[in-house]
Parts: structure tokens; sequence; C-alpha cells
DNA sequence: ACTTGACTTAGAGCTTACTATAAGTGATAT
DNA sequence: ATATCACTTATAGTAAGCTCTAAGTCAAGT
């Protein structure tokens, strides 16, 4: 599979790809006799993870980390553990943030509408 | 109120805080005779708001943008709503995104977990 | 033969959002 | 008086994550 045809599977751009495999976060992408990149499924598989994790905004860095300790064998398997635990918290601790910012947007919101309903003056204050 | 107070308050460094100024985020800070900034009630409702807002990953930008339509008056009610509308279906999006990257953590927190169990052996993809 | 188009590399440039530095002012404590 | 400390400004630098440019290779179509 090309490079286009990757890009265009999972939503991320050639330039991107070339990125990522360049600092490391996507490893032995085979290669054609010309020198051209054919993804495999093993390396298709990572970039949607890559994807998703990039997806809820988890780190570049935390991701090579963790692809290493993959790499380090065995040894690292609570350690892996432990780090995926702390992007979990980390996400709970985003998603309860973007909860208290979306019950605020909804109560402008309603705000709003009921200046267009003709129930409320403008208010100053955002 | 001084900059620092302000700013351990909101969690804010008093470099960002000037920053927001000099890009327009917040603006009419009330200075005393020396030229020192002195938050009022209505500088610390709008610093809150922006916090609350940057720590869902709205844009300065977007911010920004909604300020001005206040400073406009009345006649950006619309406006301003159609703009909040779209920050919250942004984040909708993005508690999505999260939601899915948070059960695949979860999924794979589990399977470490059995091989800590002897559950079962080490799995080589990610 | 030649052009088109998709790929390759190395490296520079960009965007967002701060964060730090340098130089200076003014009030207060010793 | 002089040192300390919190503030002030303007401007430069940083970090993360791409994104673009330039120069080149190769295979396929006209």
């Amino acid at each position: 599979m090309t490079i286009a045809k990757v890009g265009k599977k999972y939503g991320i751009t050639p330039d991107t790809l070339r990125y990522y495999e360049r600092i490391g976060l996507i490893l032995d992408v085979p290669r054609n006799k010309n020198g051209i990149r054919d993804y495999d499924e093993k390396s298709c598989k990572r970039i949607e993870f890559i994807k998703c994790m990039r997806n809820a905004g988890v780190e570049i860095e935390t991701l090579s980390k963790y692809i290493s300790l993959i790499e380090e064998g065995k040894d690292t398997v609570m350690e892996r553990k432990k780090l995926l635990e702390e992007q979990r918290d980390k996400l709970l601790r985003k998603q309860k943030n973007i909860n208290e910012t979306l019950d605020r947007l909804n109560y402008k919101i309603k705000l709003y509408d009921d200046i267009s309903l003709g129930k409320r003056k403008d208010f100053s204050e955002e």
C-alpha cells in the first residue's frame, strides 16, 4: 500500500507519515525495489493506533516512548501498562474539562436563544 | 488585584496574562497611579471565562473573535451564538474522540493485567 | 524521446501558545 | 541611601507538531 493510499485511508498526509517515520514513531516500513514505501498490515495497524491516540491529543513523545518499550520486549510489560494508565488519567481529566466547558457553552447558547425570543436583553458580560 | 494574585487565583502566569492583554483577549484592565495593573471584577470574570475555554482547548483566535463581537454590541448577538455553537460542536467531536481512545486504552490495560495474572502472553502488536 | 505524476530525501518554514530576557520604574524595608 | 521586590515594557526564544520546498528518481503513457 502506497503512502498516498495509507494517508487517505487514515486521514494523515504523506508528509506527516514520513515525519512520523523520521522521528521513530513508525518503524520497519517495507519498501519496494525502487525504495518506495509499501505499507504492510503491521504498519497500517500501528498507524491506525497512532491516529487514534493523536486524535485524543496523546503526545508524540509519549507514543514514541510506548513504541520503544514494545521494541524492548516483554520485560517492559508493566512499564507499558503504567504509561497507558497515565494517559488514561490524562484523558479523564481532559474529558472533565471539556464537559465543564460544554455545560457553560450550552448555558450561554440558551441565553442567546432567550434574547432572540425577546425574553431577555443582551448581557454585557461574556 | 495585582497580576500575581490573579495569576495564582486562576492558575495562569503573569506572563500569560500580559500576553492575553497584548493580543486583545483581555481589554480595559484598570491601572493604579503607577501604571500597575489592578484587575477589577469584570476583568477577573473574563479571565475565568478564558481559562475555562482554554482548558478545553478552545483557540485563542476564536476567543478573540468572540470578545470583539461582544465589543461591537447587540447587533452581533446571533453571530456570537453561532460562534459558541460551532465551539460546542467542536468539543462534542473532541469528546467523542477521547471516549473512543479511553475505551481503547482501557482494553489494552486489561490485556496487560491479564499478562500479569499469567492468563496471557505478551502481545506483539501494540 | 519526452512528459506526467507519484514517489524519494534533506532541510527550512510555519502555527499556536506561550515563556523568557533585558532594561527600567517605583514603593517599601534596613 | 540603598537594596529588595514586584511590577512595567518590548522583543526574542521555545516547544510541539506539522507542512512546505527544492532537487531528484523512476515508471508509465503519448
